[in-house]
DNA sequence: GCATAAAATGTAATCGTTTACATTTGCCTA
DNA sequence: TAGGCAAATGTAAACGATTACATTTTATGC
């Protein structure tokens, strides 16, 4: 491995030079910077970004924690994300961790391991309280929490995220407002504070008058599409039946209208369906799926500022 | 920031003693242990990762390149790296670099930067040729491609994958034998090996008779939804039209059986629709998609274990 | 050509670990 | 209890970059 170092010595110059070479050019003056820009290309030097980080205490690193890879939402909050890292000369990595797999001391241990400047969850926390938040004496680096709500345990965690609850009693009070009064709604895990987010919106849509308030049913999905299928299966086997469905995701939403659709009922003819997200599925679903839009990419883009926002202070 | 020798004076021991405490305990006496446990419950010491990766010249940790968050066919490699992954203590970070902005320099400078073991990318790099993997006399880190297939430029990058060409010729002599005649091929970008293999199955199964052979029909679907619907809609248009039409991945066949479907026409009565890679969403298209399993989780195993192989030498 | 300031370069400490090697401690046996 | 060996611990040198500070070189004005 060449360091910095052996270039120097073939340049003729101190590793001082050298690095100021690299990291300030115009404080050298042309004829070294020659030299030791051939020396460079000779050897083939690259410098070791670890040696680097570690002596600057920084790694430019930001760290975008998501439940899963394939999920298509997440795709336009990383779009956005990614093109304002790129303009501030950070570089994105990304931790697919189950949420299943979220423990206080994997988090923590990531928090002040110092690999990353900085962390996006794009996911909620909510089941390990803020404990990793304590017992380290560490300073553990800036957190932002992205799309998804904060618990009131990690209240201290800055977070950028639509208006859930206002959003989904949007949604009830139109499906009302088109005539349905038997809306049922299909949640995802307690984990995700976001879909218990809208659940609430669902809740305070329905409970505004008496003839809809009799008619709340909430079924969990799981966050999938057989787990919504199955969910669906349960609320269309209730009388009366629902006359619409209102799924915390469009995910859900596919499974929901595959399972109707099994069951011999037609969508929205027999029950209409609505989602959340407007993932790039939803347009080519049969029927369209009706889904309320996030401005995804805007989301990543603001996520991203917060998280350098606390980084720079 | 609390280092080792802030808890190696509170426990009144040397720093290389703290050091022997955290990764080879029986190294070190009980009652130094216990000492110095305590000092690093006291401080909330953690290991600084950075200084230790860049001593042992090892950070293991695994850098999977991909070239979307959001394509459903990964989440099913990804579960085969992670879990394979975790079985060996290793951490596998993602990067997501959309396929325009792979470029030579990027990626070489990954490779080289040490912030990872090995590399795996799950994406094909033919437009760059080789250039990476010269012009640098630091060791490169190990790289395997995985599903992709490799390039010739790159032929020395091991790989793991599917028998491409093989399944694809078989799915097209599927097709024929069901009585299908006019089969088209919607195809994915340039840059994409992999499916200019599934492609050149295609070809293979359709040039085996001349009844077929005179009817090769290829439209480039670039890999999404929109482009494949567009392609769809090109191969709709000809005379004599196609009664089936092979996607090269399931996304671009959800776009084909959209875009027939918004014809008029329909699947398969009209027009078959086969896809390739069985993602979640195959079994819920109306109807339900025809496609070609691939093995991910094994896959990403396979791949990670390659990388590890190469590692480990 | 000299004095002086400014620019360029060099020297060496430093970041937090790990680890080869040296030293000390503890234990066992004769 | 001395001698010898093993176990435990300490010392100090790395790893490869950056950077404060010291020194040298160059440029400027007279």
């Amino acid at each position: 491995m060449v360091s910095i170092n052996h270039v120097a010595e073939i340049a003729g110059v101190s590793n001082a030079t050298v690095s100021r070479c690299i990291n300030d050019p115009l404080k050298v003056s042309k004829r070294t910077r020659a030299k030791v820009q051939s020396a460079i290309a000779d050897t083939g030097y690259t410098a070791n970004t670890l040696a680097r980080s570690f002596r600057r205490g920084k790694t430019n690193m930001i760290m975008v924690v998501i439940p899963s890879v394939g999920d298509p939402f997440f795709t336009l909050v990383m779009e956005g994300i990614r093109a304002a890292a790129k303009r501030c000369g950070y570089t994105i990595m990304i931790n697919e961790t189950q949420l299943s797999d979220l423990n206080a001391d994997e988090i923590g241990a990531m928090m002040v391991s110092r690999q990353a400047d900085g962390i996006i969850l794009l996911a909620s926390l909510s089941p390990f309280g803020n404990a990793m938040l304590s017992g380290t004496s560490n300073r553990p680096i800036p957190i932002v929490i992205g799309c998804e709500t904060v618990s009131s345990d990690l209240a201290s965690l800055p977070s950028v995220h639509i208006d859930n609850v206002g959003a989904a009693k949007e949604a009830t009070e139109y499906l009302i407002s088109q005539g349905h009064r038997n809306v049922s709604f299909i949640s995802g895990p307690e984990s995700s504070l976001l879909t218990k987010d809208r659940e609430y919106g669902y809740l305070k849509g329905m409970l505004a008058s008496k003839t809809t308030s009799e008619y709340v049913q909430i079924e969990d999905g799981g966050m999938s599409i057989h787990g919504s299928a199955k969910a669906t299966r349960k609320l269309l086997s209730q009388r009366p039946r629902p006359t619409a469905i209102f799924c915390a995701n469009d995910e859900m939403a596919m499974g929901a209208i595959h399972e109707i659709k099994n069951q011999g009922l037609s969508v929205p003819e027999d029950i209409s369906v609505i989602g959340f997200d407007d993932i790039r599925y939803a347009e080519i679903t049969d029927p369209p799926l009706t889904t309320i839009y996030q401005p995804a990419e805007e989301i990543g883009e603001r996520v991203f500022y917060r998280v350098l926002r606390s980084i720079e202070d």
